[in-house]
DNA sequence: ACAGGCTGACTGAACGTTCGGTAACCATCA
DNA sequence: TGATGGTTACCGAACGTTCAGTCAGCCTGT
């Protein structure tokens, strides 16, 4: 960033810009995003975002860093008592069963930045983590559920990385094709994997 | 295309213009992909591929469809008798354990395409296509199974479903995070789902 | 002679980035 | 009080580059 500013977290000025970002993102897609067309959302010129930022990369990488922060606030609620619960919260944050117009703007937003993943090492850092941070969620839940006794006493790991792997592909096809229905039925598959793979016989 | 020829598949010229865009693909990935580039790859100047082409969109829908044709061509080798060892050729098949160069290479350029299909419609519905008929062939495989007495009466558009969804959501990871181990793991997490799902426990 | 296949030079638009300037707001000190 | 100087946040215009796409003309084989 251009500012070192001693806060923790985003100035105003930031935030309005992240927003913009945002906007942007979601009016014309990635592959079509330019500093005119965040500017445009701000409502300032395309110089007042090189005063903010160094340069459209530097700008891109702030922006996904936010846009993982809030991806990740939306999936750590607090946890309830029942493990069972807990990860079918989880899964629905992920892979909302019928999402809103607002969700499914995220993970469109999401799966474009992801793209980009594959040549900017910055970016693929950023998903690296998140993913990770996701799978560790999943495995403390599944964990739990197991000391508790609720879970039969499966590796919490295996697990997770399934869950995640699966989540990640319905949201990919969701995003790049046409099978909504699919995406519906394996939300729903999902739930019946963790049925029988996790829970108790009695 | 531009050159309604009355060819079934694709002609020298047309042949050798897909394999440049390949090469293209490789060595500069999707969003540094331009006409020129392709030239170079061809050794012919921009404008041969205008003769071929009307525009820069009609060559990349005509390479989606070469790109998915070899995909397919990929997987859906002749089947064999056992329907264990044919689910297992599949999945090897789409996510190879240990991908070599050329693997890693294909999925990175489709990973790339398939990012295209979020605005482009063309893309979209080939890719909506291509899930389509990678998921009716394991569902095949499945019926056959279960008709064969061995794997359990299960649905088979549903596990299809799931296990098409897993494989997407891992070779997504695989191009777009460093988490090489996880995306292994899933994989031999996937044969055991297979068989604690399928195998019929006598 | 002529058509198919191609070239090289070009255009206009869009892009990221830089730069000179400026208005508003501060603090300092006379 | 009010002049001085510095800082922050911004603007408009321009720069160099790259891009998709066009076009007049040139080979080469028939």
């Amino acid at each position: 960033m251009a500012t070192d500013s001693p806060d923790e977290k985003w100035n105003t000025a930031e935030t309005e810009i992240m927003q913009a970002t945002y906007r942007a993102l979601l009016a014309h897609g990635y592959a079509d995003l330019s500093i005119s067309r965040i500017a445009d959302e701000l409502d300032k010129s395309k110089a007042a975002l090189y005063y903010h930022y160094d340069s459209k990369d530097d700008l891109l990488v702030a922006f996904l860093g936010f846009a993982v922060d809030r991806f990740e606030t939306t999936i750590s609620t607090e946890t309830g008592a029942d493990p069972n619960d807990d990860l079918e919260h989880v899964i629905e944050k992920l892979l909302p069963l019928r999402p809103d117009e607002e969700q499914r703007q995220l993970q469109e937003v999401m799966v474009g930045l992801r793209s980009q993943a594959m040549t900017n090492e910055a970016f693929r850092e950023q998903f690296t983590r998140l993913d990770e941070q996701i799978v560790i969620t999943t495995e403390e839940i599944i964990q739990r559920g197991i000391d508790d006794g609720v879970f039969r006493d499966v590796d919490p790991t295996r697990i997770a990385e399934h869950i995640q792997a699966t989540i990640n592909g319905t949201m990919y096809a969701r995003a790049t094709t046409n099978r909504e229905n699919a995406a519906a039925a394996t939300r729903v598959s999902l739930s019946s994997y963790i049925d029988s793979e996790l829970r108790r016989n009695a």
